[in-house]
DNA sequence: ATTCATAATGGTG
DNA sequence: GCACCATTATGAA
């Protein structure tokens, strides 16, 4: 519970407000020129807008990149579909590095008693997530005001309102909005425990890139960074109940590659065996393959249906040869939030106590 | 009850 | 020995 950030594990490239161009990813000719960068009450400091070049890069390669994907289905439960590549490895790596620099990671620490002594517990990788759920929007989002089909008209007008009376919303222009497709009949927005935070500029282009690959829409983008071959993440199922019925989550892998592990769920430990009604879990189990997928810079992974139902997923430890090691791997997961109650965990267990959150 | 991280174990190549 | 893998146990939330 007492988890807390510690921004003092993150010794990135100094983030400044001005643009710096001394930095790493200038190996293009035009320097592009510097537009202002995302700011918000809610973001611990500002966040670069992507350069140009980067983003023309980004755009064309959507237009050619690999749409189709590899269908993935052919083990019991699974549904994924595989990207390889979603975005060309120069372009991927570029970004890896404009967002280590830019975005603003934590490392989610908490104590654990172990042998009657506390002792911290450093959550193997860093993480940071923007976005808020259904039943709310910002209003200067370019898509997220409607639904992905614009659908916010001047008759729809949502009911503008303070978030828990916080007059920090009000100052910006980023303000937070019910959506007018929500059920509920109160005008008010929804009381969270963590301050939502806008999708900055940079994840957005990204965001769209994906939505219109995988035909999903998305109000929520969680980024892990990997930072070396130690971090990592155990096998899980990202099938939390705000997440909704069978929820489509695309994950897009920048920089190292790293090996991705699927395995079934194993079977319920049942004290009677009396047989399940479908026995479709029958292939899972310890017996279960694992399928392993070789993530590298650029790939992405689309998982859908039933698979967050039935199937772990795992990024593990790798010692990595030689002096580097295994270098560093940025994760972004775009997925649909469909309750607040979606919203205060993942800031909760993404960003915390908001360890230098800038407020006010 | 389940989940997640850590450590220990024993096996493989 | 090393890297990796599966399994088990522990602790906590």
């Amino acid at each position: 519970m007492s988890k807390r950030t510690l921004d003092a594990f993150f010794k990135p490239p100094p983030k400044r407000t001005k643009p710096d161009n001394t930095s790493t990813t200038n190996e293009e000719n035009n320097p592009s020129p510097p537009q202002s960068p995302d700011n918000h009450p809610t973001y611990p400091h500002s966040i670069a807008k992507l350069p140009t070049h980067l983003e023309k890069a980004l755009s064309e390669a959507i237009e050619t990149s690999n749409r189709e994907g590899k269908i993935m289905n052919n083990q019991p439960d699974l549904d994924c579909v595989y990207f390889q590549p979603f975005l060309p490895r120069r372009t991927a790596n570029e970004l890896f590095r404009v967002l280590r620099a830019e975005l603003p990671f934590y490392r989610v620490v908490y104590f654990a008693k172990r042998g009657g002594v506390d002792v911290e517990i450093k959550t193997p990788r860093f993480t940071t997530v923007f976005g808020v759920d259904e039943e709310c929007f910002f209003a200067c989002d370019d898509d997220d005001a409607g639904d992905g089909n614009g659908n916010v008209n001047a008759d729809a007008t949502p009911a503008a309102a303070d978030i828990n009376s916080n007059s920090q919303y009000r100052t910006s222009p980023l303000t937070l909005r019910k959506s007018p497709t929500t059920t509920t009949t109160s005008s008010t927005l929804p009381k969270y425990t963590y301050p939502p935070r806008p999708i900055p500029s940079i994840l957005q282009s990204l965001k769209k890139a994906v939505e219109s690959a995988t035909k999903e829409t998305y109000n929520f983008v969680l980024v892990n960074y990997y930072a070396t071959g130690e971090d990592s993440i155990a096998f899980h199922s990202d099938d939390e109940r705000f997440l909704g019925f069978q929820p489509s989550i695309a994950s897009l892998s920048l920089g190292a590659e790293r090996e991705f592990l699927l395995k079934h769920k194993p079977a319920p430990a049942t004290t009677t065996m009396t047989g399940s009604a479908d026995g479709g879990g029958g292939s899972g189990g310890a017996g279960g393959t694992t399928i392993k997928l070789p993530l590298s810079s650029g790939d992405m992974i689309l998982m859908r249906g039933t698979t967050q139902a039935n199937w772990l997923h795992s990024i593990p430890k790798r010692k990595g040869r030689g002096l580097a090691g295994v270098g560093g791997r940025i994760n972004i997961t775009f997925r649909r939030a469909v309750i607040p109650a979606g919203t205060d965990n993942y800031y909760h267990y993404n960003v915390g106590s908001g360890g230098g959150l800038g407020v006010g």
